[in-house]
DNA sequence: GTTTTGTAATAGTGTTACTATTAAATTTGT
DNA sequence: ACAAATTTAATAGTAACACTATTACAAAAC
């Protein structure tokens, strides 16, 4: 619970934040008890006034350490892609059969964290469920072309890309890389919120979770003649 | 710009409105400038004051026909469905090869609306924008569950199931028709954003718009064996 | 030991979402 | 035709929210 990325090599752009919230305590209990505060109540609902309440400190602040609550979130998610990137560098790094290598990412991108395995970042399941719930609202704006120009997304786009390069090395004809990967990344996270809220719209189920299945048998077929 | 919808069948749910707004010339200006508005704006920037304001009313009157800004939103979208299932059924129905039925319906949701041809519902490209670029925000929301039990979503899942059902019938063994088409319908729209905004995330360009030839190759390969 | 810098609290501002009340217009009953 | 009932919309609010300016205090640097 003290720290939500342990030894991370990337960087989390400069622009997420006005001072850097893991050099002091307080910016640290500022992401811990943000991420347990968002998941409860819901990014809408999520104030900083509420978070200041919550670890008996002022709304100023918070403000010394994120613009605003857009921010914040955005630095959560940037802090989940960032492990994302990170286990699908590691993990995939000594396997040489491509086809072996895109089943290992797309486990990596579409499976929910298993509590038993020791995770590169502890909350790990409460940031995914973050990610599911709430990422959207984050990226779906119309503040995205300026955010984009300072490389808040370049995380994102470095996951999808890495996934592009393996789906290549295996069809180097398949016309439609890109739209795949970033369709499976989105997607798996809306199912996941479908299966819990609209059942109707998916076949997955919170009890048997159908998801990774799915796009394992789905992306396999598209990119093969 | 008189009238959003004309002839249209399917009924939006009680539950979205206060005051049907197609009984009164000021309800169906606050519609009309409010698609406007939302599309100029976006959701965030878009308040009942400025609408009132463009429309020469009060923030009261509007809130008189709907009980909130989220409601409007999910009012509207529920319209672009409504207008998207009666194509579904008109335009597929006197089709007997269902594999062509798939292709007319995967056309009809995953191709932006051709200015050219005259639509079911005037304003049907702005709609169709208003649903790519903030309808998830109307969606994955906390709120989802009691929404969903008053039928709120109803139209959008006869959307779903329509397609599913044409899939069915060309592979009845197929175990996630429910998935693709959800995951069809929701990527589609993102995919065009991505386009716009973030194009290392799709292959599709606005100018060169490949959402559809995308879902075409992916889903008849994906459903079968 | 004085200056500089970092940190956080107080007390605000402007805006937003939403409501209570009242006035005017329209419809209805007789 | 005219009073009663109902619909419609405007005025004038409230409470909560996002965000800021200013100041007080503490630690670090010189």
């Amino acid at each position: 619970m003290n720290q939500i990325l342990s030894n991370i090599s990337i960087s989390i752009n400069k622009e997420l934040y006005v001072k850097d919230p893991h050099t002091s305590l307080l910016g640290k209990s500022i992401l811990n008890v943000a991420i347990d505060l968002i998941d409860n109540l819901g990014f809408e609902q999520f104030t900083f006034k509420k978070l200041a309440n919550e670890i008996k400190t002022s709304e100023a602040s918070i403000y010394r350490y994120f613009e605003n609550k857009h921010k914040l979130l955005l630095y959560l998610t940037n802090c989940y892609w960032a492990g994302i990137l990170t286990r699908l560098l590691f993990e995939t790094n000594n396997m040489t059969d491509p086809n072996l290598r895109l089943k290992k990412a797309i486990h990596i991108i579409t499976s929910f964290p298993d509590p038993a395995r020791d995770s590169l970042f502890t909350n790990e399941q409460i940031l995914k469920r973050i990610v599911i719930n709430e990422a959207v609202k984050a990226l779906i704006t119309k503040e995205v072309d300026q955010e984009n120009q300072v490389g808040i997304f370049s995380v994102y786009k470095d996951v999808v890309n890495a996934v592009v390069d393996i789906i290549l090395d295996i069809s180097p004809n398949y016309p439609y890389p890109n739209m795949l990967v970033s369709s499976m990344i989105e997607g798996s996270n809306q199912q996941r919120f479908f299966a819990e809220h609209l059942p109707r719209l998916t076949n997955s189920r919170k009890e048997a979770d159908l998801v990774e299945d799915f796009y394992m048998d789905l992306v396999f077929k598209t990119i093969k003649k």
